[in-house]
DNA sequence: CAGGACATGTAAGATGTTACATGATTCC
DNA sequence: GGAATCATGTAACATCTTACATGTCCTG
């Protein structure tokens, strides 16, 4: 809330849409977590109350104290490293399944990685075009977001692809790999051993 | 847990270094938390105390309605689409530091990605050589981590590069690829030039 | 004058983290 | 007998979600 509020004064319904639309994808906020931030900032000294504005509308803005500590944030604090992947976490369980529903239920992960995709270059085509110019970062941010998609759906149709053929189970024209066109993002892995012994369940 | 749960009986304990030697990256847990769980699964008939052992161990085994509830989560819950991504959060907000500083921070995150992949690779070698193989959807997720270290370290690579270009700073010996290591999960493809985006997908 | 967007808040409950607290067994 | 590991739990606190609650302003 204090990188959005660098961008200016904002009230708490401005900040819920800006979480709504543009942020929600990478750290999605609820409108009561919002305001309720929103006072606790201000009881810190990190935003201060700017103005008042029609039905009940209060902005605040961005203090001193406030970029320091949005500052020291990004350039001391060490980013957390672990998250939490539940679609991912599902995959180590996929064993309980019938190697054919395995396989749906990676293709099924294809498929939403690949309409994350198509999303996010909607967006790109939208914002370019458009009299808001993503900044350098909003770039940035965005093409991760891309490569991202890009991977899971590689990663999701090759491993469909090898639950299928490790089972004996009939091939999918739809799990076939893109032809012709160059690879998307920085080229994917060459398959490693695509015919791995299979084995014994993970610890 | 009921996952978990599916390889033999276990006890908290048990349980409790599975979440911080296997699935720490993917799904992190809390001592706290697994005891809690624990006697909630229980409660709810889904586990049930299946031994008891030395000093106070209480082995929990998963009941048939444990795999049922596992199974209808595999197949009918979808998993939860949002994320959140500390490290991507911060990059909307970079530009309230100096070039400089931003270019330090994505190379560093760079440079955590490089580390675990490398890590990952090990973990690769270390489990095929062993007598523990991993099995089909170990490796799938395996595959998934190196394929996921290996973006982000050539996102970091090249966003860093994009912020150095765009604002005359000198160009770093570091952004190349690491000395003599063969890189990442199947070769990390030659970047692209540094201002064109290699993200679009066939559709 | 009705409906939708604007606008803010509180309360209850679920979930998660950190710290505290305790004790048994094994190995050297 | 001391240290490490095994082993389980509770309490306090922070965080997050869902639902409830209320009122204003603008547009058609």
């Amino acid at each position: 809330m204090l990188g959005l509020l660098t961008a200016g004064p904002a009230s708490g319904y401005d900040l819920l849409k800006v979480f709504e639309i543009s942020l929600n994808h990478v750290w999605p906020a609820t409108q009561s977590q919002v305001y309720a931030e929103l006072n606790r900032l201000a009881g810190a000294g990190l935003v201060k109350a700017a103005a008042e504005g029609p039905r009940g509308r209060k902005e605040y803005a961005i203090t001193e104290t406030g970029i320091a500590e949005l500052r020291h944030w990004l350039t001391e604090v060490e980013p957390q490293r672990t998250h939490r992947f539940e679609a991912l976490l599902r995959v180590f369980f996929l064993s309980e399944l019938e190697p054919e529903q395995a396989r749906t239920y990676l293709e099924r992960q294809a498929t939403a990685a690949e309409e994350d995709h198509a999303g996010l270059l909607e967006l790109r085509e939208s914002v370019s075009q458009g009299d808001d110019p993503l900044s350098l970062y909003g770039n940035i941010a965005l093409e991760w977001g891309l490569r991202f998609t890009a991977m899971q759906r590689e990663w999701a149709d090759w491993a469909a692809e090898r639950v299928a053929s490790l089972n004996g189970l009939p091939a999918h024209p739809t799990a076939a790999a893109p032809p012709g066109g160059s690879p998307p993002s920085g080229a994917p892995p060459a398959d490693p051993q695509a015919d791995a012994p299979p084995a014994g369940r993970p610890a």
